[in-house]
DNA sequence: ATGATATCAGTAATCATTACTAATTTCAAT
DNA sequence: ATTGAAATTAGTAATGATTACTGATATCAT
């Protein structure tokens, strides 16, 4: 029941510490691979649910299919670029307004949103004027 | 190349044009099941996708895993209640001017966004309550 | 009617993620 | 330091949603 120290956990969370653009477990996994060369993709997966389900991570379902994972727990926007699929933080305050106005003439109750902005990343606008 | 009538597909499309809770590919496939008892789930699929892809249809991540899908194309915003997983419609005008904020100091180009509202459904609220 | 081709049903394959299991690691109590 | 219960692991199998394949059928312009 209790947690017990891992060293793999503690890998895992100083890499995703090191990223700031929200990797999938995949890359986590290769990545830490280079330290602990017989770590399991499961165990990856287990513990990247484990500090996310803590609230030591968040878990992003960008629509790619594919969860990608954020150290950053304070709350912020995503972008996710169309063309490369690349997902980055955007500087823009926390939106609670928007809970208040979607309550209106909404019989439940609303506790939060998640908000993912779409487009182009600076990086692909660059190479589609090529 | 050119698109065929399909009765398959148009069972499909007036299915979902009966349905208001944003029903997943299972869900049209037991219905549908009930005038074209051979459909198969993979028909079910491939008639969604062309739809969503035609823009006939939106095909929602709300988060579960699991695609839903929605014949109301005009733009609008969902809620998901996080109890029972039901999807809802939000009478909520396009914030199009969040776009523009979250545009501010980044160096992309954001072109849209896509808005979930999580929390209690009024249903789930009075079970709650019992 | 006929022929080209889009679509179908049925099934197999894929992909991300989770579950299982025997072996290893952690750590509090001795 | 040793022990032993419990958490964690590596490796692998299973799951579940979705997509791909294939030979048969339906559509539709000629």
């Amino acid at each position: 029941m209790a947690l017990k120290y891992s060293r793999q956990r503690e890998a895992i969370k100083e890499f995703m510490m090191t990223r700031k653009d929200h990797p999938t477990a995949d890359v986590v996994y290769m990545n830490v691979r280079q330290e602990f060369p017989n770590i399991s993709l499961g165990t990856v997966y287990r513990n990247l649910t484990l500090l996310s389900d803590m609230g030591e991570l968040l878990r992003l379902r960008v629509g790619d299919g594919v969860d990608h994972f954020d150290a950053t727990t304070t709350p912020h926007y995503h972008f996710i670029c169309k063309e490369c699929g690349a997902v980055s933080d955007l500087d823009l305050s926390n939106m609670q307004s928007i809970n208040e106005a979607a309550g209106k003439d909404f019989k439940g109750r609303i506790d939060g949103h998640v908000t993912y902005f779409y487009g182009t990343c600076e990086h692909c606008l660059k190479n589609s004027s090529s």
